[in-house]
RNA sequence: GUGGCUGUAGCUCAGUUGGUUAGAGCGUCGGAUUGUGAUUCCGAAGGUCGGGGGUUCGAGACCCCUCAGCCACCCCA
């Protein structure tokens, strides 16, 4: 016998995960469509060439890669960004620009393992490109302030936004703008290790002096409304070109999605966000839940000047992000805003006898073409067993209909939840089902 | 990739200084005069003690290797 087991990093999802997570995902999707983003896809394996040599060493380090059955060097897809990116050097002649996407798939990293980090997971994302214009900046928080309301966390989360401009006006001006990697990667740092470590690695690693790490650390502390970090930000990056323009972005940015209507709660300017990618050049976004500020950004990303410089000379600015949907998963799991739901099946019929199936998937049929989903039992077990088993799944109501009932040309609606049921002629059955999935 | 912790039934875990036939709760399946679950009672099935090797008269307990999970670093979703 062979052991039935996944490979490390690997994951099989049972029904109620599952349930789940489509529902996020159905979510998401609603959103994106609703701004007008466009779904694609692509394939999973790529050229090598494609791949390699993309993002970091790190990256291709995780590449899995192989040689095909036809000598091909080929690499599965480790973001979903670099095959946009081949993507939109392909087809940005037919497709137009601007040019907004969203691809919801999997992709692969062949990296070390951890609570909430696997060797496949799927990625939600949606990007803009071929536009630098504020209006697509503020349309990408606007896309992750729906995404958050509408999978249930309304006013409880924030969005970080900051500008990569900002941020290198100041690196500029002191004097450090060659190393900006090391310094942004170790701001990024800052609220999980703290200042003073923070000031080690920006010594150790971009080999700044004690005074610049001072500096910048005094930067990023930086704090309180809006508007007042915006003041406080305006000298410290004056005299610098890309400081100022960062800035002023960063302003119509703020107001324009305060035009849109969202609550100014819901987003607030934080100079100490920098994210780890190098190739962000313009606005950053991160957001956390206020319940759980320690999981992390649950959906984030950013402007980049120029996506597919790689595989076209023609110019392709871009804005885009990402909702994190395995740990925005595993949040709601923890704060129990994952039902305990096994079916996808409002409705349950149970199957009184074999006589009984002609009227009972007949009856089933019915329901569903009302817009109910129904699951008809498959096998005439005793009652009991078949509303335990309905229980147990989690369907809300149970549609009895036995000899007596078919004969009468009625059918027993049973509310699972409260146990409590109502007998009603077979045509009435579907609105009864519907007063009681409406919570009345 | 580096370092640390862990691995006993489907799940959560007990298993005394190594000592005979490895236990519980939950779950699963079956039953309690065959039409009512979530809240009863009874019963059953289910374990290569992650896998392999070693030490020992004897290993679930000790040692080595390996696989997997968790945590930290790294990086990131």
């Amino acid at each position: 016998m062979i052991q039935p087991r996944t490979l490390k990093g690997f994951r099989d999802y049972l029904p109620q995960a599952m349930l789940a997570r489509e529902h996020l995902i159905e979510t998401a999707r609603g959103v994106y469509r609703s701004y007008g983003f466009a779904p694609i896809d692509t394939p999973a394996l790529e050229y090598l060439e494609i791949l390699a040599g993309k993002g970091s060493d790190e990256t291709d380090k995780q590449l899995y890669k192989f040689t095909d059955a036809g000598g091909r060097e080929v690499g599965m897809r480790f973001d979903l960004t670099v095959p946009l990116a081949r993507f939109a050097a392909q087809y940005a002649q037919q497709l137009g620009l601007p040019f907004k996407r969203y691809h919801i798939a999997s992709v692969w990293r062949g990296e070390n393992t951890q609570r909430g980090r696997y060797r496949e997971f799927m990625q939600c994302d949606f990007d803009t490109i071929g536009t630098e214009s504020q209006a697509s900046d503020i349309e990408t928080a606007l896309v992750i302030h729906d995404l958050l309301t509408k999978i249930g966390f309304a006013d409880a989360f924030t969005i970080q936004v900051n500008h990569r401009g900002v941020l290198n006006g100041l690196l500029e001006t002191l004097d450090l703008a060659d190393q900006s990697t090391h310094v942004l990667r170790a701001i990024d740092k800052l609220a999980k290790i703290g200042p003073e470590k923070v000031a080690a690695e920006m010594q150790e690693t971009a080999g700044a002096s004690i005074e610049q790490a001072g500096e910048v650390l005094q930067f990023a502390a930086l704090e309180g409304p809006n508007e007042q970090v915006l003041e406080q930000l305006k000298p410290m990056v004056a005299g610098s070109e890309v400081g100022e323009a960062g800035l002023a972005r960063l302003e119509e940015v703020l107001s324009g999605i305060a035009a849109a209507g969202v609550s100014p709660e819901r987003v607030k300017l934080d100079v100490s966000i920098a994210r780890g990618l190098d190739y962000y050049t313009g606005m950053i976004y991160e957001t956390t839940l206020a319940q759980l500020p320690d999981i992390g950004s649950v959906a984030s990303g950013g402007r980049y000047d120029n996506l597919a410089q790689m595989f076209t000379k023609q110019k392709l600015p871009g804005i885009g992000a990402s909702l994190g949907l395995d740990r925005l998963l595993s949040a709601m799991e923890e704060l129990g805003m994952v039902p305990e739901v096994r079916t996808p099946a409002e409705v349950f019929v149970p199957l009184f006898n074999e006589e009984l199936l002609g009227p009972l998937l007949k009856l089933s049929n019915d329901l569903r073409s009302a817009g109910l989903r129904v699951e008809l039992y498959n096998e005439p077990k005793k009652l009991g067993k078949q509303l335990q088993y309905a229980d147990k799944r989690g369907h809300r109501v149970a549609v009895i209909a036995g000899p007596d009932e078919i004969e009468a040309g009625e059918c027993q609606v049973k509310n699972l939840a409260d146990g409590s049921s109502a007998t009603v002629k077979l045509e009435a059955a579907a609105g009864e089902i519907e007063k009681i999935l409406a919570g009345k």
